[in-house]
DNA sequence: TCCATTTTCTTTGTCGACAAAAAAAATACA
DNA sequence: TGTATTTTTTTTGTCGACAAAGAAAATGGA
């Protein structure tokens, strides 16, 4: 239980505590750095941090609106659990985010919006080059991201992005089973992507997306069900 | 500027406080009682509730969380102002949720959902019947978040949720400058809801769904296309 | 040894106070 | 009178301390 970390007790700026806080503490349970189920402690952080309990606690506040953490009341506060039950309907909900945003960015997106997207798409591709499983994941994420944002529905963009880090600590799962694989054919799926949102093909967009979320559903849902199938012969 | 209000200094349980002023806040913004834009201030709040300004400030971060209030660093705090430039995004997210969980109502529904559903559109007619606005319209998105509840995708539930908060602000405006007329034909739709999703008829209720929505969208489109027609004759 | 009760310990929720930041008011100067 | 600078006021962000609520440990009796 000993804290091994770097304990930078440097100057910080008013205000700038909990953004940190919160960036860092989101960034290590999408990681599963933090485990789920695993208990937080506000005394600990705020030592870590060096600093009091109450950006902690904001920060904790808003880990919980967002469902990373949930708060037993007068006791523990700890990292969610992945709702293994509740998967079908985040899949439904994933698919179809996927298809609405990649649809909506090859109707509205501006020039400068392809500016990013190739830009998160090149992070990605160094990734997956690099083999580095935790990158290669948040930067997917990025990606689709942008996608959403070019998309100009900041509704659908929020929800898409709460669903995508959900997915970050799925993914990371799978990648911690299979230890750090290639992913098939992900980069070249998303350069058909930016072709059709770039060409303004409305049907492709659409349908290059729901393909693109139900080959990642189908990949995960492969991984689950090789997970349950232990050494029994028959 | 002075305060109305019985300030009510009762003992409160532990851990209660933050709920209550989470939840009277949020009803007033969605009711327009406190308008998009105003300041909030709050060591007054404190002083309203008689409380110290940790458990409203905590209230306040999960207000903000949601997008309902908006924090100037070091400065200021405000309720949000309305967003009109984004209102078609806002449309097209919201038409599409009450399509997706209608839908997903009248294929995952259970017994008791029905109940529950059928005591909200009760209260529903009885708001109408009772030419109450405020009633009319929270009692309007109680009855759609049964349905997306009875959808059993907790996903969908919780964004459709938020869709219709933010709806309430819009819908308030609406009745806000034609007092308080009675709504066409939304008891009737809601009735043919419920028989589609009783009926498991998942076309159906898709439609409706769709319908319902675009219904509503349409009738706040005339309201601000007619409020934009101001005495001039040509 | 097992179970019920009491005591201690841990962790959260709330408080009052104070310092930093920005805005508003006051002052000085032309 | 108008503008730049200083001072005051307002409001937020952070802190340390303490009390409440459970959980865990200790105690006592059979």
């Amino acid at each position: 239980m000993t804290n091994d970390d770097s304990s930078q007790i440097t100057e910080r700026k008013r205000g700038s505590g909990v953004k940190l806080v919160y960036d860092l503490l989101r960034d290590e349970i999408l990681d599963l750095k933090l485990s789920p189920g695993s208990a937080i402690d506000e005394v600990q952080l705020a030592a870590r941090f060096g600093m009091s309990r109450t950006p902690i606690r904001e920060a904790l506040v808003r880990l919980a609106g967002e469902g990373l953490i949930e708060t037993l009341p007068n006791r523990s506060t700890m990292v969610s659990n992945i709702d293994f039950l509740g998967m079908p309907a985040y899949f439904d909900a994933l698919v179809l985010m996927y298809r609405v945003t990649t649809r909506l960015a090859a109707q509205h997106h501006r020039a400068d919006d392809l500016l990013l997207i190739r830009e998160r798409q090149a992070e990605f591709s160094a990734a997956v080059a690099a083999q580095d499983a935790l990158a290669m994941i948040a930067t997917n994420a990025d990606f689709h991201s942008a996608i959403a944002a070019a998309g100009r529905n900041a509704y659908y963009a929020s929800f898409f992005d709460r669903l995508l880090g959900e997915g970050r600590r799925m993914l990371r799962l799978y990648y911690q089973s299979y230890e750090d694989r290639l992913p098939p054919r992900y980069v070249d799926e998303h350069e058909e992507i930016i072709a059709a949102v770039e060409a303004r093909n409305v049907a492709e967009a659409d349908r290059l997306g729901k393909a693109h979320g139900e080959q990642i559903v189908e990949q995960i849902g492969r991984l689950l069900t090789r997970n349950d199938r232990l050494d029994i012969d028959l």
